[in-house]
RNA sequence: GCCCAGUUAGCUCAGUCGGUAGAGCAAGGGACUGAAAAUCCCUGUGUCCGUGGUUCGAUUCCGCGACUGGGCA
């Protein structure tokens, strides 16, 4: 068989769940064991259900997923968590003959566990201080100075205002003692945005990306937005503000939960009811076009609508051909 | 009915001492390697409500009208 990981990458609210339950079924009914493994980056966290439209265990139809409630909002996962905690999950459930669907929309995670990641050693405190340090004294420019010394093609390609990727930029140089340039240029000669060339060798990849036009998009978004309001979403932040969450954790400052935050905290006579559905269909809309961009480079995926009406015909077809 | 204030970009509003205008948000595009549902960058021509007048020239001043908000009847 000429694949055992299918990525299934989308933007937000085009249908990923639906399509690769089905789709997982039928791969179960021809008679292979088939996971599915989640890339979402909010699908991770036990406590945040409905504004992460997460799929019920009723809706996932005893299909299997990993890598969903993996952690509470309290410990937010970064991509190098997810990257290590995937790669082993996907090898296991490899090795016990499943056929793997990597189903999410967060690119940069894919890419990490796909593509691997640069080397760089974990930064240490006393590293992240004196960055700190610098910045505080000198202002970005201190940065800048050290960039322009020892990484200059960093230099010359971040902008003075992307203060968080200078930083990292010269923690990486003081931890590492080499340029992080040095390690974008050896990813750049990978097709980094090319999955079907892993890192895994044992993985035979292929890329199924989901989208639908934008005007029915927008529809979908509005209707999705309006039934989480419905099924309870402030009232699932609510319970977490009374169970000791401040609203400041990271994940709650994803979309529709710090709207809700907001709505809540901050007295209802600012934001109404109205204006908080507002926002989270807009910030919604952004992150579907933040993620068409990303999607948008990479290359040898199939894309398919996932409105026709069989599209999960269509993809069993492709996943199954020979091609 | 009278008085006052307003009418400028999709929205909220600046502004032009008269030389046809600019912010924030939205929108569009892009980037992205330990915060990624984050973060950063680029993109602003619009009958300046309508209509008459003054003026070389009016979105800007004046008259009239329309609409919106507030007050008085």
């Amino acid at each position: 068989m000429c694949w055992n990981v299918a990525i299934i990458s989308g933007p937000t609210a085009t249908g990923k769940t639906s399509v690769a339950i089905s789709l997982a079924k039928r791969i179960v009914d021809a008679g292979y064991e088939c996971i599915v493994v989640n890339f979402d980056s909010l699908l991770f966290y036990k406590e945040l259900n409905v504004g992460t439209a997460k799929p019920s265990l009723k809706e996932m139809c005893g299909i299997k997923h990993d890598l969903i409630n993996i952690e509470s909002a309290k410990n937010p996962v970064n991509v190098s968590v997810y990257k290590a905690v995937a790669t082993k999950v996907v090898n296991d459930h490899l090795q016990n003959g499943r056929k793997v669907l990597l189903v999410g929309g967060s690119g940069f995670y894919l890419r990490a566990l796909v593509k691997g990641m640069y080397e760089s050693l974990t930064t240490s405190a006393s590293v992240k201080h004196e960055v700190a340090d610098i910045l505080r004294r000198d202002g970005i420019d201190g940065l800048l100075l050290i960039l322009e010394k020892n990484d200059l093609p960093s230099y010359q390609r971040l902008h003075r205002n992307d203060e968080y990727r200078i930083v990292r930029a010269v923690e990486h140089f003081l931890t590492n003692g080499t340029p992080f340039s040095e390690q974008k240029q050896k990813m750049d000669e990978s097709e980094p945005y090319n999955y079907l060339k892993t890192v895994h060798q044992e993985w035979k990849v292929k890329h199924i990306h989901l989208d639908v036009p934008k005007a029915e998009h927008i529809k979908i978004i509005e209707e999705r937005t309006r039934s989480m309001m419905e099924n309870g979403l402030f009232a699932e932040v609510e319970q977490l503000l009374e169970s000791g969450f401040s609203g400041r954790e990271k994940p709650l400052q994803s979309i529709g939960y710090k709207e809700s935050v907001s709505f809540l905290q901050e007295c209802s006579e600012i934001i109404d009811e109205d204006s908080c559905y507002n926002n989270i269909v807009v910030a919604t809309r952004q992150l579907a076009k933040s993620q068409r961009t990303w999607f948008n480079r990479s290359l040898n995926r199939q894309q398919y609508n996932s409105l026709e009406s069989d599209v999960v015909s269509q993809i069993y077809n492709f996943l199954f051909s020979e091609r």
